[in-house]
DNA sequence: CTTCCAGGATTACAGGCGTAATCGTCCGGG
DNA sequence: CCCGGACGATTACGCCTGTAATCCTGGAAG
C-alpha cells in the first residue's frame, strides 16, 4: 500500500535511526511538523497495518523499525515521477532541471562526475 | 491548488491539443483509462475550479483549453519530489537511478550531451 | 407543440489523508 | 489497596479523490 507524504516524514526518522519508540519518534518528528503526540500514533499506527514498519515490544510500550527499505520507497516514487511525467527517461528531467536554470555549476560538476564513473563501468 | 493524477491526465490531454470539447476529451482519455463520460466531466469541473484550465462557450458546449503550463505544473511536482527525497539536488537522483541500474546506455549518452552542453553555456 | 436528448451542473459515496480527541488498561506512587 | 497517568487502541471528522449517477435546460426532431 501506498505512504502517504504525513507517513513518510515518520519513515525518514525511522530510516535516520531505528528502533525507536513512539515517544523517541514524536520528540524527533514532532517539533518539526508541530504535530501532537497523536497524530505520530495514528500514523504509526497506518504505517503499521501498512506492513511499513513494524512494532517489537519492550516492556510496556514498542520498539519501531522500518520494515521496507528506503531504497525501495525512493524507487517507486521517484519511477512513478518520471513515468508520469517525462516518458520514463531520466535525462528529459535534467533537461528540464538545467532549461529551468535549477543547476548550480557546483550540480553540473557532480552530473559530470558522474557520468563519467558510468561510463567507465559500461565499458 | 494541486492537481490530482487523475485531472493531470486530462490536463494531459489538452497539453497536446486545445482547446477540445469535452466530448473530444472523452475520446481522448476515456477509453485509454476507461472512464466514462461523467467521470471525465467532474475532473473537468474540478479542474475549473481550481482554475488549472478555461472553458469558452460555443455554441451549446464549451471548448476547454489549459490555463496553466505544463512546465510549470513539471516544475513543481520533480522538485517537490527532489526536495522530499533527495535533499533538494539532483544529483543524488541520477545517482539513485544509476545504482539501481535503470539507466541504459543511450540515456547516459544523452545525460553526457547535457552536462557538455550545460558546461559550455556556464561559461 | 410535445418529446427526447445532449450536455453541463449538482449530488453521491466510499476510501484515504491530515490532524486529533477519547477510551481502556496496567503500572508505579502514595 | 487505590488512583492517576502513560501508552496504545479506537473513534472522529472534514476535505480530497476516484468514480459515477441524477437533475435540469434548451434545442432538435417529429
Amino acid at each position: 500500500m501506498r505512504i502517504s507524504t504525513a507517513e513518510s516524514l515518520i519513515m525518514e526518522a525511522l530510516w535516520r535511526r531505528s528502533p525507536l519508540s513512539a515517544e523517541d519518534i514524536v520528540a524527533d518528528v514532532g517539533p518539526e511538523q508541530n504535530w501532537s503526540d497523536k497524530t505520530v500514533k495514528t500514523l504509526l499506527n497506518r504505517l503499521l497495518t501498512k506492513q511499513a514498519i513494524s512494532a517489537t515490544p519492550e516492556g510496556r510500550r514498542y520498539l519501531y523499525a522500518p520494515a521496507i527499505e528506503r531504497a525501495d520507497y525512493v524507487q517507486e516514487e521517484s519511477r512513478g515521477l518520471i513515468d508520469r511525467l517525462f516518458d520514463g527517461r531520466l535525462a528529459p528531467l535534467v533537461s528540464h532541471f538545467a532549461e529551468t536554470k535549477q543547476l548550480t555549476a557546483d550540480d553540473i560538476a557532480e552530473l559530470k562526475r558522474l557520468i563519467r564513473e558510468l561510463e567507465e563501468d559500461g565499458q
